[in-house]
DNA sequence: CAAATGATCTACT
DNA sequence: GTAGATCATTTGG
């Protein structure tokens, strides 16, 4: 499956729910960097007082967010970066943030990135943009096999999708208790997981 | 130019 | 495991 297929005729929180287990891959001078997806949140555009589209406002941030389906968005919040996929056709600026990741190949080189005990390696939105070695220089490009891309074919297989109000959203009406997040029941690259939540036989995969 | 924004780290329990 | 300090950029007035 492509990714345009991947996307299209599918809401944005449909997207960010399907979006669990499937596998982004890095391509890197030191070799390929791969890891599941744990942990999303959907972003739905104008109308959503909690994203960066809300009330269509457009400006050189966010620009990114009106173009096709598959673009990478990358912004910068105090000293992180933060990485979304536009999820809508180009002008409908709605986006899925990426908020954890389960390494799967290239761990040496997530540690050497990030220097930290695997359990705070990607379990954060900076974290795993840190680990990963990314800046903003991907921001406004399409997903491409040459730099960052989703893997669909090699995917796991979620036991339980969770769910929750997204976080860091606060004073926004409904949409602050809007359950947009999703995330792998039971992985431990989930921000905020409570340690007896994890389950540490399978991380929430079934497969 | 002032205000607003969230994640992460540290230091401690 | 948690509370509080720390960090830079963007935006609206």
């Amino acid at each position: 499956m492509t990714i345009t297929t991947f996307l299209s005729g599918r809401s944005t929180p449909q997207i960010a729910a399907a979006l669990l287990g499937t596998k982004l891959v890095l391509q890197t001078s030191q070799g390929p960097i791969s890891a599941w997806i744990t942990e999303t949140e959907a972003y739905l555009g104008a109308q959503d007082a909690g994203a960066h589209a809300f009330k269509n406002h457009q400006t050189n941030r966010n620009r990114a967010l009106w173009l096709p389906a598959g673009t990478i968005y990358i912004y910068q919040m105090r000293t992180q970066y933060l990485l979304n996929l536009v999820t809508q056709p180009a002008g409908t600026p709605e986006c899925v943030l990426i908020r954890g990741i389960e390494p799967a190949s290239g761990l040496t080189q997530l540690q050497h990135n990030r220097p930290v005990p695997l359990a705070n390696l990607t379990n954060g939105p900076g974290k795993l943009m840190q680990a990963l070695g990314l800046d903003k220089s991907l921001n406004g490009t399409p997903l491409s096999a040459e730099t960052l891309n989703l893997a669909l074919t090699t995917v796991k297989q979620p036991r339980l999708v969770a769910h929750s109000a997204r976080i860091g959203i606060v004073n926004k009406a409904d949409w602050t208790t809007a359950p947009l997040r999703y995330f792998v029941a039971g992985n431990p690259f989930v921000s905020q997981v409570r340690k007896h939540d994890i389950d540490v036989a399978t991380h929430g995969w079934l497969t």
